[in-house]
DNA sequence: TAGTCAGTTGCTGAC
DNA sequence: GGTCAGCAACTGACT
């Protein structure tokens, strides 16, 4: 039997290992590649602009990328649930496949189309692709709980071998960079497979306009990095070919503060699925020679950090929120509406931070450690709001926000979860200084300042008047004072964060837990090695082998 | 069970 | 300018 296919786009938006795009071109006489578009979405999810425009950045380059292998995207206008059923029929489909997504909202919608597509005959392939590692079959490993260390994910990781290797596998040398290309090609053509399209194609499946969205094109920052898989390839392969750079990358040695981005700035690709996380792997496995950095600070590290909140997110309910989040410390925060408000904007009166925030929202992207900084001085460091407010603002305006990692990453910060040291404090004035001692990109984010003296870049308030006057620049009127003072609320907050962690630890705390389940007992390495015979050989990870084992409360 | 150790990326000041 | 102790002190994993 030939199917008529669908291929689903959600994330995933490339052809390079594609597991799910393979299956549909198996035994397949039509197929129409699909990305799904909720009317509903753009004027109600916190998704900014310049994510929006890579959006569809990525739709127009897959689109471009399916031309050539004679088919074409169909973006189609609608919810999920009502579309599928009208596609069912009109296009009498008979397989479905898309890549797996852990997130809550994508299970749950998914689930309803595996459904609906049961009740229509229509066979659902779903493949793990998104990942390095089935995240579930992790968690299973762990006795049913994600790991909450890095260390201990690595312990887990190392039972499971290593990565897969991008499918398909790599066989034809001479073809080397676009093996995966050519295999689909061959798809195509040795399968006779066919993409029925109408003349009307772009009018009722074309790649929607930032207007379409409800977005003004000239509110757009920058288009400093331009969205799509070819784009992901290039700056992989232009990051690639810095051997020495690559083998030496740790990442808390990055600036976050340079004009140009220290760090590759592949973190929106992966995020929309534009690179994949396995051939960004295999591609460092290969630069590699002799001596590198290790996990955690080297570029493998980074993408397993990656999977660590990927696991996070896939096994602990309410990972979004810190009510009914088992591992999520429970904070008084604050609610200052004024303070968050300033803190978005950068019109905080701390240079370091109003540049950071001001560079977030004009391009979209800021460094690792800039996220440190800004993280910690809305949370636990200065504001006392909580992580979530954070959280809510970062979706709304980084290109790579992704649910898993943003969540994960805000309680890290805020000393919520994962990270315990509260007593470290990012300081917005020192913590800049060690990296740009000149305060250029202070200067570059927020010229009102560019003419202040370097002793006072970071601290303008402490200027005297004629300075701030030759400056051209006068600190509460032209320039926000310091919305805090952040020596004396620092130290308030961490007694703040002590309390709270002395409340976790109270008894009615631990009857929480162990309701929750939140504290189970992982199995140390001994333990892990006497139970060898049960996990499969190192090598590549294989599939998912659910063991049912009774879990261990404390 | 209880003790020890390590933890991607703090700050300050003395030397 | 680089290094390191002291600051006050958390957790999860492991033994």
């Amino acid at each position: 039997m030939k199917h008529s296919s669908i291929h689903w786009f959600r994330k995933g938006l490339r052809l390079h290992d594609n597991p799910a795009l393979l299956a549909a071109l198996r035994d397949c006489a039509e197929i129409r590649p699909v990305f799904i578009l909720d009317p509903w979405f753009p004027r109600n999810t916190r998704v900014g602009i310049n994510r929006w425009r890579f959006l569809i950045d990525a739709l127009k380059d897959l689109d471009g990328s399916l031309r050539k292998l004679n088919s074409r995207l169909f973006v189609v206008r609608g919810k999920p649930t009502e579309t599928f059923p009208r596609l069912f029929r009109q296009w009498k489909v008979t397989r479905l496949t898309f890549e797996m997504d852990t997130e809550p909202y994508s299970r749950q919608r998914d689930a309803e189309v595996v459904k609906l597509a049961e009740e229509h005959g229509v066979e659902v392939i779903q493949k793990v692709s998104n990942t390095l590692y089935d995240s579930e079959r992790v968690i299973v490993e762990n006795d049913g709980t994600p790991p909450l260390t890095y260390k201990r994910l690595q312990t887990l990781l190392s039972f499971l071998g290593l990565p897969k290797r991008p499918v398909p596998a790599p066989k034809l040398e001479d073809m080397k960079g676009e093996w995966d290309y050519c295999l689909l090609l061959r798809a195509f053509i040795d399968c006779n497979v066919h993409t029925p399209c109408s003349d009307s194609h772009e009018e009722e499946f074309g790649v929607p306009t930032l207007e379409e969205l409800g977005q003004d094109p000239l509110k757009a920052g920058p288009h400093l990095y331009p969205g799509g898989e070819g784009e992901a390839l290039r700056r992989l392969d232009q990051h690639m070919q810095r051997v020495a750079w690559v083998c030496n990358f740790k990442k808390p040695e990055t600036e976050p503060n340079t004009l140009t981005p220290s760090t590759t700035v592949l973190s929106p690709y992966m995020k929309f699925g534009c690179l994949s996380a396995r051939t960004f792997w295999w591609r460092l496995t290969d630069v590699y020679r002799g001596k590198h950095s290790e996990p955690p600070v080297s570029l493998h590290g980074q993408l397993l950090w990656r999977e660590f909140f990927y696991t996070a997110g896939a096994g602990i309910p309410n990972f979004h929120r810190m009510e009914g989040n088992s591992v999520c410390v429970q904070v008084d925060w604050d609610t200052n509406e004024e303070h968050l408000a300033a803190w978005r904007e950068g019109r905080i009166g701390y240079p370091f931070i109003d540049a950071i925030m001001t560079q977030l929202r004009s391009e979209g992207w800021i460094h690792h450690l800039a996220r440190h900084a800004v993280a910690c001085f809305l949370t636990r460091g200065d504001l006392w709001i909580s992580w979530e407010e954070g959280m809510k603002v970062f979706e709304d305006l980084l290109l790579d926000a992704d649910w898993s990692l943003n969540a994960g990453n805000w309680q890290w910060l805020s000393a919520s979860a994962f990270f315990h040291q509260f007593f470290r404090v990012y300081s917005p004035v020192a913590f800049g200084k060690k990296t740009d001692k000149k305060g250029d990109y202070i200067r570059h984010y927020i010229p009102l300042l560019r003419k202040f003296p370097v002793e006072y870049i970071y601290e303008p308030w402490k200027a005297p008047l004629s300075i701030q006057e030759r400056a051209g620049c006068i600190v509460g009127r032209d320039y926000p004072r310091p919305i805090v003072e952040h020596d004396i609320v620092s130290k308030r907050n961490v007694q703040r964060m002590k309390a709270a962690y002395a409340r976790r630890a109270a008894p009615d705390s631990e009857t929480r837990a162990v309701k929750t389940g939140a504290k189970r007992k992982a199995d140390s390495v001994a333990d892990r090695q006497r139970n060898r015979e049960e996990i499969p050989p190192k090598g590549e990870a294989g599939p998912v082998q659910r063991r049912s084992r009774v879990t261990t409360l404390l």
